[in-house]
RNA sequence: GCCCGGGUAGCUCAGGGGUAGAGCAGUGGACUGAAAAUCCUCGUGUCGGUGGUUCGAUUCCGCCCCCGGGCA
């Protein structure tokens, strides 16, 4: 066996060189980029403790499909709050937000790595402090129509959110119902972050698409070699789209192809292509909402091994 | 060979004498608790080819070429 490269092994891109090593980390960027790959590689190499700041990763039921990292690979760092959830169980920002706050106490300097924009907005630029909304609330509101939910809110909140999007709108009304006080009283009355942008390295992978789909597409390939299928198989029962814990992009596809509604080809083309919407959809907020954040292209990011 | 259908946007198709429109894909964008979700914007393409009728044809007629299906 050859001897490793120990340069090339451990060279880490400019931005890493000389960092404080209780500053925390944050590496976004979008599915497929190789963010993963490179927090292991700065956590072996300075320390620190790795963080999913992805909102499906954290479903233990989804190993294959969310690429979540391997046993092999979490037994090289200290990882945090992947596949702790079971997909049966309510979670949300707020939940992740709480746990990380928790982890940001801790001894170990955090490397928070992940595809959730909105996850790193609430965690460097805060969170409304909304109490939970009851399961009946929620419930009514997924009775009601548009019309109704948006008559169903205060007019202050009606001119600031996009009342052409129900998930929003729907939003809106459980929050007024549950608390008797607008979302966007709510929002003005948002806390500071939990670790404000200046206070942590911020990295977004920037990924031309034409060197990203490619990769998108091999992934998925080694996501059906790996078993993905299997996968699928094993949380067929109970299988529910619908919910946040059943939504990793390929699960729906290829329960299409076990149930016998559509073939493998079909289901793996269709996997692709919502793979690619959603890495334009975060290219998107990388671009408008991170654009103060550090840049590394994607081969720097991925280094030389 | 004959008889029916079809050939219209990258794909699936709608339409119909005054040069055309949906869904999907693609693009750009929004997004403070379901965010791998949800939503918004953007549609010129020899309307298969070629003759004819007509003021005007993608639309009607003839012929030809392709693709289905049927009969021989």
């Amino acid at each position: 066996m050859p001897a490793p490269d120990a340069a090339s092994m451990t060279a880490l891109p400019a931005v890493f060189a000389g960092l404080d090593r209780r500053m925390p980390v944050l590496i976004a960027g979008p599915t497929g980029s190789g963010k993963s790959a490179l927090a292991l590689r700065l956590a072996e190499s300075q320390g620190g403790v790795i963080v999913n700041a992805d909102a499906l990763q954290v479903y233990a039921e989804w190993r294959i499909l969310t690429a979540r990292p391997t046993a092999a690979e979490t037994a090289r760092a200290p990882h945090a709050l992947y596949g702790h959830v079971s997909r049966d169980e309510a979670y949300s920002t707020g939940h992740w937000l709480r746990e990380v706050g928790t982890l940001l106490r801790g001894a170990e300097r955090p490397i928070l790595v992940g595809g959730t924009g909105l996850y790193f907005s609430a965690l460097t630029m805060g969170l409304a402090e909304i109490p939970p909304v009851p399961a009946e609330i929620r419930a009514a509101a997924s009775q009601l129509s548009a019309q109704d939910l948006r008559t169903g809110i205060d007019a202050e909140t009606r001119a600031r959110i996009d009342t052409a999007n129900p998930a929003r709108l729907r939003r809106a009304w459980e929050v007024l119902q549950a608390t008797g006080r607008g979302i966007a009283a709510w929002q003005d009355a948002t806390p500071p972050p939990l670790l404000p942008r200046n206070n942590a390295l911020c990295v977004a992978i920037d990924t031309p698409k034409d060197r990203l789909i490619p990769r998108l597409e091999a992934r998925f390939d080694a996501m059906l070699a790996a078993g993905a299928l299997d996968e699928v198989s094993a949380n067929l029962a109970g299988f529910d789209p619908d919910r946040p814990g059943d939504r990793a992009i390929g699960a729906a596809e290829l329960a299409a192809v076990l149930r016998g509604e559509t073939s493998l080809p079909a289901a793996r083309e269709a996997a692709i292509i919502a793979t690619r919407r959603y890495a334009k959809r975060q290219r998107t907020w990388l671009r408008a909402r991170m654009a103060d954040w550090t840049r590394l292209p994607m081969e720097a990011a991925r280094g030389t091994d």
